[in-house]
DNA sequence: ATCGCCGATACAACCGATTGCATTGTTGGC
DNA sequence: GCCAACAATGCAATCGGTTGTATCGGCGAT
């Protein structure tokens, strides 16, 4: 910017001002510095900008594993979102270990970006000894135990509620529960749901809950569970899985024991993933709005952290059940 | 900084020098550091560090749709190996338009990272005015049109070939190519090797290619062609399809117009998602690296970003057949 | 006892922008 | 024709660290 300066005769901080698009330049300092820019391809400092500023234009997502495709969908939304308002997002990926969140963390401590998106359902220890920190932060999916930390979700309980009903209608009664670990808000919820339908229709003791091993909650642990479960005999007519990645898993397990969907078992899903309507057969879930979960809490976060607004306590988006070919009626 | 100076009686340069670890400092002040530092909880302002030092320590990421499964496991494999070495991860999607590469690549000029490692096959335009900018930025998977910028890939021409081989070793004639957009070098390889594959072999009059509408590559396009194969008559016994993700489209079009895969039609698909042995059938595919791919491209390019390493042309990984159950011999 | 050397720390410039305030020059009013 | 007011620009402090060089003090050697 000083060599700028020196061409077009002025002092930086008229360069700066004309850059910035300040009334208080000429149109023929302004013209005259623009054309010298062009000619020298000269581009600010954004580093300079954001130590004088105190602010970094950049937010950190915090996935447990990128690689997964519901995350990766919110991720998406959040990008685009925050792109268009000039704002970069940094990736940040925990594999579940404490340890990595805490690094992470520090991003926040040490100005590196001004807010964070959690989609691991909890912030990261430093973060919490903050003042303030609740208007930086954001949950997406799972809430975070905290006060006052704006939440993107969808009512799992309900959902859950009306995918029991489906398959009550349909005559299933001997219906497995099969979710991921326990210590995510998300699986208490849905499982809990279950639950409370199978005992509220006195059918609390058919009622058989699965959870995956510790932190698994991919394709493949839906196939191990239901593998398990075709073993134990006293075969279920419905499964009722807490992700359609889970479902996917245990429809395969499923199929490689002989068994035809629906007609043996009836499977339904949650998330409803692009690929679950090519699954054979086109899996009944429930669609959650991932990307626009994204977007959301995107756009929430950036109004709490650039443009003051107050964070809310949740922002509840809307479900709706898709029905497929992967649930037979009972007659 | 100057807050610590002043607790602990020094200057800033030595509380500097004490958290940088220089041995010009004595033990006693030293510790008396630490200790200021643990109470207050202060943290140094990396942006000023930054500032100063004219690194920024992040890595941009481009993809065109992290939410393709294909990308997202590359850049987990990326911002893992970043991550541990201290270098954060910007995440940039283009969602295929050329304008939005090139807002990305004001992130290079600005100083706001350090490199770019592009998923896209393409490079910015803006970048490659920067002198010397083939140290600073990798391709992964599509190797771009320019000399001296690293390529971490694999030999697509001998995958696909191999693939025909099995195909044609198991009695298959009438084989047709789905393929994705054939601006990308990636889908030209695998069409190239299938087209001179047939020829090759005498099947040239047999050969039939089919690409998608242009951005799309996703399941829902491989669904679509491979149903409008279908209407064509004159079926082919396998199908050959440039990605898993479309195959998996095509063989759920197969399995509604009734085809039983592998006995009425074959498929061969390619990157090994880690969906696909659960598919109905298990589909026989090509196992690409990914993750690999990721960790190799962010090592080699935080080497000649950080440490003065050459760019080299290229690094092709192995790839390798894995044969499943879509996949039917002819006798 | 004095000189020189060395280790520990302080001083101050620097990275590259932004911005409040001072200064300069011009114009308009009376 | 002089002064006030205002528009345009320059000056300099600032953001928060890092680092080359200067300074200070103590100790060993002669």
């Amino acid at each position: 910017m000083a060599e700028i300066a020196r061409l077009a005769g002025v002092d930086t901080s008229t360069v700066s001002r004309a850059l910035a698009g300040s009334p208080r330049v000429t149109k023929e300092t302004r013209a005259l510095i623009d054309k010298i820019v062009h000619e020298t391809g000269y581009v600010v400092n954004e580093t300079a900008r954001h130590l004088r500023g105190g602010r970094a234009n950049q937010i950190l997502v915090i996935v447990s594993d990128i690689a997964a495709p519901f995350y990766s969908d919110v991720v998406q939304g959040i990008v685009e979102t925050l792109a268009e308002r000039g704002i970069n997002v940094l990736l940040g990926v925990t594999l579940r270990q404490a340890k990595r969140e805490a690094q992470l963390a520090k991003q926040l401590l040490t100005g590196v970006v001004d807010g964070i998106i959690t989609v691991t359902g909890s912030i990261p220890k430093p973060v919490l000894s903050m003042p303030g920190f609740e208007r930086k932060v954001l949950a997406i999916s799972r809430a975070v135990p905290h006060e006052g930390v704006t939440c993107v979700t969808i009512d799992n309980c309900a959902a859950t509620r009306q995918v029991m009903q489906h398959l009550h209608q349909r005559g299933h009664r001997r219906i497995v529960y099969i979710g991921g670990p326990n210590y995510s808000e998300t699986y208490r919820d849905r499982r809990g749901a279950y639950a409370d339908f199978m005992r509220e229709n006195g059918l609390a003791e058919l009622a058989r809950m699965r959870a995956t091993d510790s932190f698994n909650d991919d394709a493949d642990s839906g196939f191990h569970i239901m593998k398990s479960i075709l073993n134990e005999g006293d075969r279920p007519t419905a499964v009722f899985c807490a992700t359609d990645e889970l479902a996917i898993g245990a429809m395969a397990a499923a199929r490689q024991a002989d068994q035809i969907i629906p007609r043996d078992i009836s499977f339904f899903g949650f998330d409803d993933l692009k690929l679950t309507p090519l699954m054979s057969p086109p899996l009944s879930t429930v669609s959650v709005p991932r990307f626009e979960m994204g977007r959301r809490g995107a756009e929430a976060l950036f109004r709490q952290v650039y443009k003051d607004a107050p964070s809310s306590s949740k922002v509840v988006l809307d479900h709706r059940l898709i029905l497929r070919d992967s649930v037979a009626t009972i007659v």
